[in-house]
DNA sequence: AGCAATTGGTTGCTTCTACAAGTAAACGGA
DNA sequence: TCCGTTTACTTGTAGAAGCAACCAATTGCT
């Protein structure tokens, strides 16, 4: 174990503001998409991930990766979502161990729907808060850290 | 209703790898702290905010603001430290309703030890992969959302 | 003083997530 | 071709978080 690198009083402000950012803002997301729409905030990420996939259809392990949900994790997801009537399971054609996730009309429609009001919410809680200029720093700054979070870039196979 | 106001594309990207960020950033601070201590995050932050606090005590209030946590939250939290002897409550002197939550000799040398790899890997995972204009850049944009999210402030009794 | 409303905190219940184990299909050598 | 390994996904189970209901102490109004 080496000398600890203790942070500099800018960077102990940046980060202590930064961690606040992070415990509260996943409350604000979810919470609009709850009282507005039944869903949670990952709930919609699935739905959306689906609905600009070719044919609303990926595959398990494949909307997995672009949620950086485990595997479990979405496997109950979809399920609730199946039971909802917006997504539908079906058995991959090519490989009979995978199974294929698909937007219903249903869930097309709920997306339709929820995206204003999310879309709303992204805006007032951050995007409207910052300078034009802010927002390029804010992109930067995400991509490093995503650097650092995920290596391989597995989280971005589409632009999303 | 008024019309929606969609993100342009820097807003889009901005966002888009902000989001990811803010859902892959807390896996990576609670995996270290519970491999290497056996606590979340929530748990250190807990620890770290009284162990800052005069007598090492704060009221379950007023804990429960500077770590953004709801009271039920911290209610339990602190159930599971002080059954790790790490806390231990107290009836307050002034308000016979209130709670004390004192932070023992154990909680501080758990804090003491825990720190240098927590702060390592805040270091790895985010300040050591920006420029120190990036950090600068990442208060300030901090600082804007916050005054979003938390328009009262109530996050700050202390600068942490 | 006496009662209503508020504040401080805990607990019951339900939902969500993670980790680990389990099943089933596919691949890859000997 | 057969068997061991990897891949794809599901499920059992246990820990954490939120909301709402709850109790106890305090404050404020009359």
């Amino acid at each position: 174990m080496t000398e600890t690198r203790w942070l500099t009083s800018d960077e102990r402000e940046a980060w202590v503001r930064f961690a606040a950012v992070l415990e509260l803002l996943p409350g604000v997301l979810d919470s609009q998409l709850q009282r507005d729409e039944r869903l949670t905030h990952f709930d919609y990420f699935v739905l959306a991930m689906l609905s600009e996939a070719p044919d609303r259809t990926l595959r398990m392990t494949a909307l997995a990766t672009r949620t950086n949900a485990t595997l479990p994790r979405l496997s109950r997801v979809v399920t609730r979502l199946e039971e909802q009537r917006l997504v539908a399971r079906s058995p991959s054609a090519d490989d009979r161990r995978a199974t294929d996730a698909s937007l219903t009309d249903a869930g097309w429609r709920k997306v339709v729907h929820a995206a204003p009001g999310h879309v709303a919410n992204v805006r007032d809680s951050v995007i409207d808060a910052l300078t034009p200029a802010q927002v390029v720093q804010l992109r930067s700054i995400s991509d490093a850290v995503l650097g650092r979070l995920d290596p391989d870039g597995k989280l971005f196979a589409s632009g999303s």
